[in-house]
DNA sequence: GTCAGATAGTAGGGCATCCGAGCTTTTCTG
DNA sequence: CAGAAAAGCTCGGATGCCCTACTATCTGAC
């Protein structure tokens, strides 16, 4: 899922499009939709990026994600749902990942020993070496925010806490 | 496209990602990492309401952005290609979303004067009356950045406009 | 103990996004 | 000016995300 091909035009639209918020609406709501237009374009250009470095593994973000929560995990095992609440996904979007990890020989789905309603997804010894060769690269690419210095990496993350909060994420202080 | 329901789990879990990260692969990666991850969630739920408060007018955030988009141009209509440009999205993600928006009539395709390759998307009089009330009732829920004062929006800019350079997105200064 | 309600996972449908391929039209080159 | 190259849009396929059912299983109240 790689981003989309640099323009480089000469104008920043985002900072054009403030500019005619202003100019319709006044001053009072335009930080704000800049705010959230500009935390999307980031999004977008950081996911593509991240989804670039992991191609070579077969793996998306979403996937990566997964495979994480599991190397983690004691047993490298979690049931299906636990794993949506853990990453706050659709209990349909896990099945989807978990398909194609499955398919990719990186997780197996396995029966729960007491509770046959629940399927396990347990992470293969192929699933846990990819997970760790990601996360080098990942890690080396200090995932796409190498444009920040770490205190700024802080700051963001106490900004972006703030937003959190009104989803309902616990955010402990 | 509600946003998935909170769980408000005791121990928030990207903290705990963050954790993890420093116990396996110590403090260097850790605040990268944790960045990332935290702009992931928060674009998530941002997402989500912004489409919960759109939904009453059939939108989505991205069809209200190519909304938007047409609004602010002169005589309301662009090339498809100009709005892919624009919004930074793929082609066939505009011919998706004009598709969609002209379902619902809030524009129509319209032939190029000059060059019959190019279609034009036309906002209809139904598209800038829709444009027209989602942005008041966006600018009124301050597009779910309540939570956040004005400063810390210029702040969340600043930090993502570095984000954004590095995707090759024009940031004048 | 039995049956209603809660839980776990999945199937099917919709939307947004990308990519590659293909068609039409325009522009450029020799 | 004719053919090659580029540009503009769309189609089909893939992934990820959501929602609404639906099935299977477990739990708890009576």
């Amino acid at each position: 899922m790689p981003s989309v091909e640099a323009t480089n035009e000469q104008i920043d639209l985002l900072r054009e499009a403030r500019r005619q918020w202003e100019e319709h609406w006044g001053e009072e709501p335009a930080p704000a939709m800049a705010a959230v237009t500009t935390l999307m374009r980031a999004q977008q250009i950081l996911m593509g990026h991240l989804n670039d470095l992991l191609a070579p593994f077969d793996l998306t973000f979403a996937r990566y994600e997964v495979l994480m929560l599991l190397y983690f995990t004691r047993e490298g095992a979690l049931p299906l749902g636990k794993i949506g609440q853990r990453l706050q996904v659709h209990p349909t979007s896990v099945t989807s990942l978990i398909d194609r990890l499955e398919r990719d020989g990186y997780v197996e789905r396995v029966a729960h020993p007491s509770d046959r309603r629940t399927t396990l997804a347990r992470l293969t010894v192929a699933g846990r070496n990819t997970a760790g060769q990601a996360t080098k690269i990942l890690n080396e690419d200090k995932f796409g925010m190498g444009s920040l210095p770490p205190e700024s990496h802080e700051e963001l993350v106490l900004l972006l806490d703030r937003i959190r909060e009104t989803g309902g994420d616990a955010v402990s202080p």
